[in-house]
DNA sequence: TCGTTTGGCTGAAACATTTCAACCAGTAGA
DNA sequence: TCTACTGGTTGAAATGTTTCAGCCAAACGA
């Protein structure tokens, strides 16, 4: 019963058959591709010959295993499908391809079940960094990991509570710009269409928002009317329009972010409200395509690229290890981009 | 010279340190972890136990080296800031996230090099199938890859000519259908804003404009005024209206894209050229805010989410090797969504 | 009492690398 | 002639799993 051939199921190819190929060790195949300053000219072209000839393609899992942790970066994001980290992902991804690191991308669809479910298999993967926009307002999880050697940087999300690094935004500032130019305009009723408060952003652009109310020497609270949305799209940004108080009602929106603004305006473009004659529209992010919706939507600018890229800069260094590198946040400066939904041309 | 201990860098805990714990040996730690049924109840719970009281996490890279092909699976795309993609990518992860699968996030853009880098790195992570949008016209590097085992699936992109699985929108039909809707209304000029010709998709789209207008009995030649774009972004659709004849200019813009279609919008604007009175404006991909845009965006819908679960889908059972399973291709059906940037309202 | 079966567990091989101590053939210096 | 060094190379250990043949003790049947 001798199996003469099964040419179906022939084994892949390792170091061994590259090194029987060019008659020397698998030690010296391993240096022509990871040292090849020690490796004799001659054997170098030899082995590098076999290489090719035979098609061989170095295991990374095998490398990984004796070498520690490994070459891919995990990115969890909140919600793949938001524009905002479309735009956020480029300069990730920018940073990372050049220092030859993988990305692999992680929806935790703002529940934290899949957070923590994704992270475990991250870290079964013995990724030595994670990028991530946490799900829920615990963060502790996240310190234990990096505890464990993973490195950690929370992105648009500020970390000094947990010494962790934070590459963030400051989302208090941004309300309150937004804030103080609805109420220069003369808004004194404003609605403020918002996530889950458990979520920092929206927490924090509320809190710029009052904060705003309060150096005109106004009262938030009858000022402001919330509106929680339990998601953030456009077809909830359209449904919270039903919830608005009918008498006394609102002169302005301001949108947590400008995927709801987009369903606001349609929303209100279908009731005939006029924008901004009859209700100002102020957004959030200033994706691309907020300078051109009708009107023209007003919004709160973040340097998403830029956040993308010092995100990763800042994991790099953190995955690292650097011991005179302690916990380090980056906070930068939003910006009110004027347009027509607030401003009548 | 006996060093009494180094706290420092203690070694990461495997299953050997489990198996001690819990007075086992290795083979029956797997067992819990993989073939909890073989194992009985009693040791199950203290090797549990030990699991836990280490704070045991395995590690799938020696997992892949024993078992073969891994559980992350490549996702390259042309470019991830594209909307397009980015409405894809939800219906991709959903798909993946249900089996267990990383999704790992590549981004050629449009460059052959950086594509066939990512392509190797790969290879050696030994991805079990790969999801691709490829560069250039050649795909005969990724037939080459199939081969060698790795399942493969060209997303938004036609593969029957090479016997690949592929998944995508009929853009000749789609570009018939823009066409079509032009010609009806009237315009004989038309302006086609075309990303470079060896992107399949661009080629495709052109075939179907042309297409409908020798349907109409018209000369693809006279009416078809084609501006090749350098990239598809909304800047470079803002500068090709410098490119356009200045006397007997077209009285219609179909852009390959949204995108670009955005930025044509914004250029227009700015000229004070009235949409669609003095020039009607065609998208293509009916991204979310297309409906939304100053006028609302005319364009070719899609079925993005769909796109994205097919294609994860195709993977699946391409890479699972069925030996039943040869080569399939989805061809989802393009819509055309009619506003105010070519019928006046 | 002696085989036979069976559930449960063990020990070792296999997986594809990297790393490192040891080795070897030359060459140079004493 | 012996020793020391040097650039190259080798062989083996180590990495953390899975799998599988085999072992042991208990239960069972005759």
């Amino acid at each position: 019963m001798t199996d003469i051939h099964k040419p179906a199921e022939r084994r892949r190819l390792s170091m061994v058959d590259v090194a029987a190929h060019a008659g020397v060790s698998v030690g010296t195949v391993s240096n022509v591709l990871n040292r090849p300053e020690l490796v004799a000219e001659r054997t170098l072209r030899r082995v590098r010959a076999s290489i090719k000839a035979l098609g061989f393609v170095p295991s990374a899992p095998a490398r990984q295993l004796r070498g520690g942790s490994g070459r891919s970066v995990g990115v969890m994001v909140r919600d793949i499908g938001n524009p905002f980290f479309s735009e956020v992902l480029p300069g990730i991804e920018t940073r990372l391809s050049q220092e030859q690191l993988l990305l692999v991308l992680c929806s935790s669809g703002d529940s934290a079940e899949k957070e923590a479910h994704y992270l475990q298999i991250l870290e079964q993967h013995r990724v030595p960094g994670i990028l991530i926009t946490p799900a829920g307002p615990d963060i502790s999880h996240l310190v234990e990991l990096r505890r464990r050697g993973i490195g950690m940087v929370l992105l648009d999300r500020p970390g000094a509570d947990a010494q962790l690094c934070a590459v963030a935004v400051d989302n208090v500032r941004g309300g309150e710009l937004a804030g103080a130019h609805l109420l220069a305009l003369g808004h004194r009723r404003i609605a403020f269409l918002n996530g889950p408060p458990i979520v920092r952003q929206c927490a924090d652009r509320r809190e710029g928002l009052a904060r705003a109310v309060r150096a005109a020497g106004l009262d938030p609270d009858e000022v402001i009317t919330e509106v929680t949305l339990p998601a953030l799209t456009p077809r909830e940004g359209e449904a919270a329009l039903e919830r608005l108080p009918a008498r006394k009602g609102p002169t302005a929106l301001f949108c947590v972010n400008d995927t709801v603004a987009l369903g606001a305006l349609r929303g209100l473009e279908r009731r005939g409200v006029r924008v901004p004659h009859d209700m100002a529209v102020l957004g959030y992010d200033d994706v691309e395509f907020a300078e051109l919706l009708s009107p023209s939507l007003t919004s709160v600018r973040q340097p998403k690229h830029q956040l993308g890229q010092a995100a990763a800069e800042l994991l790099l260094t953190d995955a690292r290890g650097d011991v005179n590198h302690w916990h380090q946040e980056i906070v930068f400066q939003p910006e009110l981009m004027v347009r027509a939904s607030t401003v009548p041309q």
